[in-house]
DNA sequence: AAGTACATGTAAGCAGTTACATGATTGG
DNA sequence: CCAATCATGTAACTGCTTACATGTACTT
């Protein structure tokens, strides 16, 4: 349900394309709300058909269109309100610590196996997060610039603080589940017996 | 897709109705993973007709009747088989830090009501989990009781450790997010001002 | 001429949510 | 007798996944 909002985040800094929307999710909001492609153009013309955005067709070349999205003043709105709103939480739903609390079936290298997938996986995450933190350090990253670019001058100290600061909270989670899956690996070890 | 082993897991220290099995998820695994009756029923018949547990029927009292569940071998295999597999892993979707990372659109106190929830919401999630990790230590919680029950004497140091790892996890990512969103309004008093 | 990027979807299916629905048994 | 708890679901809907589908335009 965040979906259209991470859409009217990006449509809100200037005209764009179901195409450049992608794009942007792949490299921007994407590190924090990922969306495939199958499920961004479907949601643009619900919005559409709610009159949060309005799109145009632009002809490209001889033959090629494609749909240019800008944001209404509902659609405006609409974003205000979600961000006013109180925020929802799901329920609880965590298959790696519900894995971890029943590792005492699975054999020692089966445990160690999944405490290096889990650190992979959030080493990967980490890399990501902490790459767009240089990018915003460096006012570098194309969307945050877009951003700045119809933004107040009293407002760009805040737009980056508060981008900085939900990038710094993903780094360190990320870095809290890598302590904890290698904590996990010397128990292992503790438990079982270093190997070799 | 992690429903089926969460049941599993519970059925595997013995006979269970769904009843019972529903009533666990609100107390023990239900900390990791939620599930609602009226997913744990279907999924219960959807098992048994893949022949991963078998139910029973039991009469109770004159008119009344409950099913009660028992895992088969072809279950055990399912279960170590998921211990054994590779982790999966959702796509980053986080609604929380995608709308920290907006807050400049929001106005002072509603940045701050955001981050106040944030940190009700897992200040709630920390106590669950605290109080879990208590159960543990005491041997008090009934199912790990129960799993105990049925586990050799050298398994149950592992079968402890394990599940204290894995609550361990739980409460530091608690209280990552709770130290965040501190920092948050914190930030939201040196950006906007402290209120009063 | 070929490959990459641009551009936009549909369709089937699954997991989970919310709301509703019903009846039996047990304990006070 | 009444309330709590035991007991088991169905139905409609939403969000997301996976796989498939198709064609244009630009660059080398």
């Amino acid at each position: 349900m965040s979906l259209r909002y991470a859409l009217l985040a990006l449509v809100r800094v200037g005209p764009q394309s179901g195409y450049d929307l992608q794009k942007q999710f792949a490299v921007s909001v994407g590190h924090v709300w990922h969306a495939p492609d199958s499920q961004i153009y479907p949601e643009l013309r619900k919005m559409e058909a709610e009159g949060l955005i309005r799109g145009e067709e632009q002809t490209r070349g001889e033959r090629g269109t494609r749909r240019m999205y800008h944001v209404t003043p509902a659609g405006h709105r609409a974003f205000l309100e979600w961000i006013a709103s109180p925020p929802e939480y799901q329920r609880v739903r965590d298959p790696a610590h519900l894995r971890a609390a029943y590792l005492e079936a699975a054999t020692p290298d089966q445990a160690r196996a999944f405490l290096r997938a889990h650190i992979a996986q959030w080493e990967g995450e980490l890399e990501q997060w902490e790459g767009e933190l240089r990018r915003i350090d460096a006012v570098d990253n194309p969307m945050l610039l877009r951003r700045l670019a119809v933004t107040a001058d009293e407002d760009r100290e805040r737009t980056i603080a508060y981008k900085r600061f939900a990038y710094e909270g993903l780094v360190e989670r990320a870095r809290g589940e890598i302590a904890w899956a290698r904590r996990g690996l010397a128990l292992v070890d503790r438990l079982e017996g270093t190997p070799g």
